[in-house]
RNA sequence: GGAGGGGUUCCCGAGUGGUCAAAGGGAGCAGACUGUAAAUCUGCCGGCGAAGCCUACGGAGGUUCAAGUCCUCCCCCCUCCA
């Protein structure tokens, strides 16, 4: 382990936005183990480009040798929280939430190693769900005062617009959790995004009152790019972190896109880069500036899919934007390739086609739906006389233009919209 | 329980009988310019193989040649009063 410990990483690199009491948590940082804990809402089945500051910042604190106890919020899902959020959000039956709760679990073991008490994985349904509710307003609910809550950033919000009183408790469920884990897990930090605040400190409070035990609270900033825009969650286009949902291809276009503004500060949080490396973005000058960022992309995309989907992706943008490597002096540590190895379009994504239906071909944007890359027709009607859509480069002139078996080129049909979104049709006999 | 105000296309938000697939903004997509960035400018932005048709303005009915717009009932939200 280098000098650095836990809270001077996580600090250099951008991840503190509030911290309870400093003192008492570099200390704590720095000269013990500690057992720290984040919450992550199973609401879908996989979680977003918008949880990995919270599942980096285990990561870190897991390689300083802290144990990160990550919960599955299975419990407070039944409830929905109402922090950083304008209006209720639809309340998911037991049986989805179930279902989501266990492919969260899977998919943070990619990041974290949850072996022989190195991490702890939970799910807060196991203790909130059998809660008796006479029991738990008399021993919980009398420590709170509706006074409080109400200042509370999060509530202060929803009095305009209402809020229900199923969500009025989540500050209590959420609280709960920290002082049970405290309890029984000895979890003396709680930790997450900016909008938790007033959850967190509430459970601080709780537990102090129930155990006359300290325990402290550290957010994260609430990530936004530098334009305003939220971070991989827009309503049509989340970037997900389960391959399926999102190939790692796009993943990896999604971060090499990164606003200029952005990429040292992305670096930080996204990569396990040394900073002395990161800080070295400041002298890059325009263009070379997406040597950065395909660092970015390709470190990031390591972390999530894995080194041979990062080198497929890298090696498809290298092919289809003539991704220039980047020099061997930037960010030394990144296993990023140099050279520009074989082209390899293995990463677009692909659509498997049979000879067959291509002997009387498709209308142009028949062929541009029926792969995905235009989600209605009349999508793909406008794509092609905007003169967006490629067919192996070549400009789609109108719109019924039959692709047929003259577009087939060593058993692949390329098919481009715009600039950055390909697809690569694979035909079998 | 009483009174009032609302529910409009992904979001915000105009629209009070035809000229409404519905102003405006945002988001998104494409084009130009670039550095796969940003900014700017342009076009698009419910669906359907053109004209045209279909589906849409909380839900169900009704009035009308014609309804997002009027009437009835219902559901949901908000504010004030109790």
């Amino acid at each position: 382990m280098s000098g650095k410990n836990a809270y001077d990483i996580l600090q250099e690199r951008g991840f503190i936005e509030q911290i309870t009491d400093e003192e008492p948590i570099k200390d704590l940082l720095g000269n013990k183990s500690i057992t720290c804990y984040i919450g992550f809402d199973p609401t879908a089945s996989s979680l977003h480009i918008g949880s990995l500051v919270p599942i980096m910042s285990l990561v870190h604190m897991q390689r300083c040798g802290h144990q990160p106890l990550a919960l599955v919020g299975g419990g407070t899902a039944l409830i929905g929280d109402p922090s950083g959020k304008t209006e209720m959000r639809r309340i998911l039956t037991r049986e989805e939430i179930d279902i989501n709760a266990e492919a969260i679990k899977n998919q943070l073991s990619r990041y974290l190693n949850f072996g022989e008490g190195k991490a702890i994985l939970l799910n807060n349904a196991d203790w909130l769900a059998n809660l008796n509710y006479i029991e738990f307003l008399r021993d919980i609910g009398r420590c709170f005062s509706v006074n409080r809550m109400l200042a509370a950033e999060s509530y202060r919000m929803r009095m305009e617009k209402g809020l229900s009183f199923i969500e009025f408790n989540y500050m209590l469920l959420q609280s709960y959790d920290f002082y049970y884990l405290s309890k029984n897990y000895n979890c003396v930090l709680e930790m997450g995004g900016n909008d938790q605040w007033g959850n967190i400190v509430a459970g601080i409070d709780l537990t102090r009152r129930l155990e006359e035990k300290k325990v402290y609270g550290m957010t994260f900033p609430l990530l936004a790019t530098s334009q305003g825009h939220k971070m991989g969650k827009t309503e049509k286009g989340t970037v997900w972190l389960d391959a399926d949902l999102t190939t790692p291809y796009e993943y990896f276009q999604y971060w090499i896109n990164t606003e200029d503004a952005d990429v040292k500060r992305f670096l930080a949080l996204f990569t396990l880069l040394p900073m002395e490396e990161i800080n070295e973005t400041a002298r890059l000058l325009d263009a070379e500036l997406n040597m950065a960022k395909a660092v970015l992309a390709f470190e990031a995309t390591k972390i999530t899919h894995g080194q041979e989907a990062a080198v497929s992706a890298w090696a498809a943008a290298v092919s289809n934007f003539g991704l220039k490597p980047v020099s061997p002096s930037l960010f030394p540590s990144s296993v990023i390739p140099r050279t520009v190895a074989a082209v390899d379009m293995s990463a677009i994504p692909t659509v498997e086609k049979i000879r067959e239906e291509f002997v009387s071909g498709f209308p142009a944007f028949e062929l541009f739906h029926a792969v995905d890359l235009c989600a209605t027709r009349s999508e793909a009607r406008r794509l092609i006389q905007q003169g967006g859509a490629y067919v192996n480069d070549r400009q789609v002139k109108t719109f019924d233009e039959n692709i047929g078996s003259g577009d087939i080129i060593d058993n692949e049909i390329h098919l481009r919209k715009g600039k950055k979104q390909h697809i690569l049709i694979k035909v079998s006999q």
